[in-house]
DNA sequence: TGTATAAATTGAACGTTGTTCATTTTCTGA
DNA sequence: TCAGAAAATGAACAACGTTCAATTTATACA
């Protein structure tokens, strides 16, 4: 074995971390574990660990490209949308992602760890999503002063997120799309009024 | 060792669980391992076992009486308030009680199993909230339907599980309890204004 | 009181986990 | 060609959840 040009550092990072999505995606994080992973990949344990320091540092890295992807999503989905209807399709386009990628998006806020720096990254992306749905707010609501603003943004965000999180781990469950859409249109219609 | 009638089975419980949640309290739910809850009942992994099939199920108890804890203190909110308080009130107390107890509530919300009938009592209960919001939300606001009544009462209980869980998890600071204040009044204000 | 039977408890054993690191294999450049 | 560096391995360790034959203790009957 032990080819070692096969791949370069960043290739094998790559191939980790896109191996440890699909076991992820199809069994969730408890069926997670760094041989299978390596064995997904063709290699050993050892060299994931040349790799990532250890496992949190690799889930650390998943969690950066689910926060990335989700962000995009609803950058598509607010691009995608007419101005009026664009924290709407935020809103939605959240609850969608995490009901797509129920065990991505769980690991994204459930895993814990201490490696500060690193934890420092996935909490920026948050707070990246945090300032999107507040600048569509102010948008829609200029008279509302920036104290105001935030509380209502993280009124509302919070209200989506707790959707999401509570149907995804089972807690509360929607039969068919109108009763989430039901759901959306209180917390938005309470939260950001149309015209105000 | 081994005294057969040291302890019943029921003590063996009791015991079994309140260590449990020492440990969960103290260091989380990673440091908890059933050997660790064995040592401190004074016991080997092996009776362990006697009481509890695995570890889950244990756990799901733990997360029982946890959930029981909270519907409790909830009750008790309520009951100290005054009648155009309840609502407020409550949602305060849910979101104390996920930030004095964070380790419990977490795993209450985080923990997935594959046992449903003991998954079914933790969703009982659950639903118990639910249905307490959405009777606090019923009795200020008698005119919505049952349509509405429910995703209104959805939509705010959603809300104040989001600010509660993205706290719990770091995702969403706040300094002071008046900022904590000032989003649940924009929450309640929107969702559940006093006189409809 | 003595003893057989049942109940309670133990702890060694198994497979799997994250992690480490001496050893081996492969590449490179002089 | 071959010595040194780089890359990759996989055995080893401690800790985990779980099982269960073996041991210890209590009970019931003579």
């Amino acid at each position: 074995m032990a080819r070692r040009s096969d791949h370069t550092r960043e290739q094998l990072r790559e191939m980790a971390l896109s191996q440890a999505e699909a076991v992820i995606v199809r069994d969730g994080i408890t069926a997670l574990s760094m041989r299978k992973i390596a064995k997904a990949m063709g290699y050993t344990v050892g060299t994931l660990y040349l790799i990532f320091p250890n496992q949190d540092a690799l889930l650390l890295a998943v969690n950066l490209r689910t926060a990335d992807a989700l962000h995009g999503h609803l950058l598509d989905a607010i691009a995608a949308a007419e101005p009026q209807h664009e924290l709407r399709a935020a809103a939605s386009a959240y609850i969608d992602f995490a009901q797509a990628n129920p065990h991505r998006w769980r690991l994204v806020f459930e895993l814990n760890t201490e490696q500060p720096d690193q934890a420092g990254q996935v909490q920026r992306r948050v707070e990246q999503l945090f300032a999107l749905i507040e600048s569509l707010l102010a948008a829609r609501q200029p008279k509302l002063d920036s104290a105001a603003l935030r509380q209502s943004a993280a009124a509302l965000w919070a209200g989506v997120h707790g959707m999401a999180s509570l149907h995804v781990t089972g807690k509360l469950d929607w039969a068919g799309a109108e009763q989430a859409s039901g759901m959306l249109d209180a917390l938005l219609d309470g939260l950001a009024p149309a015209d105000a």
